[in-house]
DNA sequence: TTGTAGGCGTTATCAG
DNA sequence: CTGATAACGCCTACAA
C-alpha cells in the first residue's frame, strides 16, 4: 500500500504538501496541485483511513443496528442507509441486535473503538438507548433511532406515521361495514406497535364502535405470534369479521389459523396488515396492507445523520413519514348476516 | 475516550505492561496484571481499533461485498457471516454492488484502505474478482468468494450444490409423469445458473428424455424474468407440463404467468424453485423448491475466511454445501393426456 | 518480568 | 504558499 510519503517524493514536494491537495486545507499552486495528484492516480493512492481517523478523532464509518437483517422489513431499511452513505464516502458497519438490549449494549461498546462518525439504530426491546449512547453525543457522533423509538429518547428520530397509518387500515374495514373489529398488536413497549393501536382505536371511536378488551391481543411481531392469537380471536363470540394486524407477518400467522379454523378469508374474516412487505401479494388471499417505505427510513435517517456530521447542531429532527393503504384481496364486505343484523 | 496510558497510571505500570496483559504477549506477574484488569474494568477501556490496526496493518474487520441486500435470499447469508464473525470479535462491513462489477470495483478499492483482515463477496455479474482481489491477497487478506464463482477463481470458495439440487428437482419432476419439461434458468454467465442447467439436463438425460432449445429460457433471477420467459414457455408446441425456474424469484413470476395463461398450477403445469424462500410457504399453490442455506453459506465462508486469518495457508478451499428437496403443492402428477400419449 | 522508545500514516500547527 | 514536526493510541523489539 503506497502511502502519502511516497506520493510526496515522487511529486517533488513535502508531505505537508501533499496533504494540503488532498484535503484542500490550503492553496496549493496549480502546478504542485497537478503534480501531485497526477502522482496519487499513478499509483492509485488512497489514504489510510485508519491513520487518518487516528489522527481526526473520527472515521467515516456509520455503526448501524438492527434487530435482524434477516427479518423482511429491515434489508430495504439498511439498503436505504448504505445508498445514502456510499454517495458520501461513508461505509457502514452492520450489526444485529437480535433484538435483545444486551447485545444491543454489546455492539454499542464495541462500536466505540472504531470512532464512527455516527450511529443509526433500530431499537432493541427494551432499550436503554438514551443512556447508553451518551457517550457518543458527547464525543460529537450524531444517533438517529428509527422505526420505534426508546422512553425518552429526544434526539433525532424517524418513523412512520404508524397512528395515521393503522387509522386508516382501520376505517377503510369499518367502511366495509365491518363492526366486530378485532386488532393484534405487536409487543406493546414497542412504540410503535402502542400507536398502531392507538390509530385503530381512533378509528373505531371515530365510528363510534366499542369493543371488549379480549378484542385487542397483544403479540409478537411474527407469524407465530399471528397465528396463536387469532386462534383466541376466532374463538370469541361474536367472531370477529375483521382483522387489523399490526404488522404482514402477523397477518401471515392469522391468514394461516384462519384458514385452520375452517374459515375463509375474506369471505368469514377480513384481515389488513402492515408494512406491505413484497411476499403480500403473493399470499393467497394477496394481503392488503398499510404501506410504508422501509428504504425511505433509512435513507432519511442517513441524511440527518450526515448532516450533523457536517456540523449541524440544531435541535433535534423527528422526521414522521407518510403511510398509504395497500388494497389487494384480504378484506371485503362484512358477511351480510353481520350487516343485517348489526346495522 | 481513556486509553493505555491512563491504564497504566492507574494500576501503576507502564504502558507496554498494559499492552503486555491485554494481548498475553508476555508473563505477567498475577498481582500485576489484576491490577491491570481492574482498571480496564473500572474504566471501561477498549482499545482503538484504529490505532491498533494502523500498527498491525490488519484490522478485526471484514469487507462483505453482496448484490443486493434487498433481494430475499442475501440477508440470511450476511447474517451468517454476521453471527460467526461477531462472536470472534469482527464487525462486518456491508457493501452493496447492485450485481454492477464497476461498483463491486469500487468496493474493492475503497475497503482497502480500511485494511479489513479478509473479504467475503458474492460476485457481481462479469466480475473480474480474481485479478481483482490479488492486491489482498499480496497484502495477507483472506478473501472468500461465495454463491457463485467468477471465471478462473481459484481461491477459498463456498457455494451450495446447485448442480445436484437442479438434478433433485427434474428428477422429482420426471417421476411425476412429466415428460415435456422446460427451465428457466438464471444468466448463465453466473456459475450458479449454468450449474443448475446441468443438473436440469443431466435429469433428463438419465430419463432418455429429449427436448428442443426452446425449451430452455434464460432469464433474468428475478419475478420479470421468470414472468415473460413462461410466457413465451406457455405458448410452445407441445405446451411444458413442468417448469424447473432456476430460483423461486423465477418461480413467482412463473406462477403469475401461469395463472394469467388462464392455466392451473398444479393441474395444468408443475413448477418448481431454487432456495425455499420464506415466501414460498405463502405462495398459492405453495412452492416446492430446492432448498438451501444461505446463512450456512455465509456461516462457512466466515469460518474458512477466520482460519485464514489466524495463519492458516493451505489450499484453497472449495466447499460445497448440500441441498434438498422441498415439497409443497406446486407440482403434481402429469395431466392424464400426456401421460397416455406419452408413456 | 517489567519498562522504554520508535514508528505505523495522517493531519494540524507553525515557521519560513 | 510550502515544508518541518509533533501528536493520535497502540504494539513490539530491545534494554534493564
Amino acid at each position: 500500500m503506497p502511502n502519502m510519503k511516497q506520493i510526496a517524493k515522487m511529486a517533488r514536494v513535502s508531505l505537508g504538501t501533499v496533504s494540503h491537495v488532498l484535503n484542500n486545507s490550503a492553496g496549493v499552486r496549480e502546478p504542485v496541485r497537478m503534480r501531485v495528484l497526477e502522482a496519487v492516480r499513478a499509483v492509485g493512492y488512497r489514504p489510510n483511513q485508519l491513520a487518518r481517523g487516528l489522527r481526526r478523532v473520527r472515521t467515516s464509518m456509520i455503526g448501524m443496528i438492527i434487530p435482524d437483517i434477516t427479518n423482511p422489513f429491515f434489508p430495504a431499511v439498511v439498503r436505504g442507509a448504505e445508498d445514502i452513505a456510499f454517495s458520501n464516502g461513508y461505509r457502514l458497519i452492520l450489526c444485529n441486535s437480535d433484538n435483545h438490549h444486551s447485545k444491543e449494549l454489546a455492539h454499542l461498546n464495541e462500536l466505540r473503538a472504531y470512532l464512527p462518525a455516527g450511529l443509526i439504530v433500530i431499537p432493541s426491546n427494551f432499550s436503554d438507548l438514551t443512556a447508553q449512547t451518551d457517550v457518543y453525543r458527547r464525543a460529537g457522533a450524531g444517533v438517529v433511532c428509527i422505526d420505534r423509538l426508546p422512553t425518552n429518547w429526544s434526539g433525532d428520530s424517524v418513523t412512520a406515521n404508524n397512528e395515521q397509518g393503522a387509522y386508516k387500515a382501520t376505517r377503510y374495514l369499518i367502511q366495509l361495514g365491518h363492526t366486530t373489529l378485532a386488532t393484534i398488536t405487536g409487543p406493546l413497549h414497542l412504540t410503535n406497535a402502542t400507536d398502531r393501536l392507538c390509530g385503530f382505536k381512533r378509528a373505531l371511536r371515530g365510528a363510534k364502535l366499542k369493543l371488549g378488551p379480549e378484542y385487542v391481543q397483544e403479540a409478537t411481531f411474527d407469524k407465530n405470534g399471528g397465528y396463536s392469537k387469532t386462534a383466541i380471536l376466532l374463538r370469541l363470540i361474536p367472531r370477529p369479521t375483521a382483522i387489523f394486524a399490526a404488522n404482514d407477518m402477523i397477518a401471515l400467522g392469522a391468514l394461516l389459523a384462519i384458514r385452520e379454523a375452517g374459515l375463509r378469508c375474506p369471505e368469514d374474516v377480513s384481515l389488513i396488515g402492515f408494512d406491505d412487505l413484497d411476499l403480500g401479494e403473493t399470499t393467497n388471499p394477496s394481503l392488503s396492507s398499510v404501506s410504508q417505505s422501509g428504504y425511505q427510513l433509512g435513507a432519511t435517517a442517513a441524511d440527518i445523520l450526515l448532516s450533523r456530521i457536517k456540523g449541524d447542531t440544531g435541535p433535534a429532527k423527528h422526521i414522521v413519514l407518510g403511510t398509504s393503504l395497500t388494497i389487494r384481496n384480504s378484506a371485503a364486505r362484512a358477511p351480510e348476516i353481520e350487516r343485517s343484523i348489526f346495522q
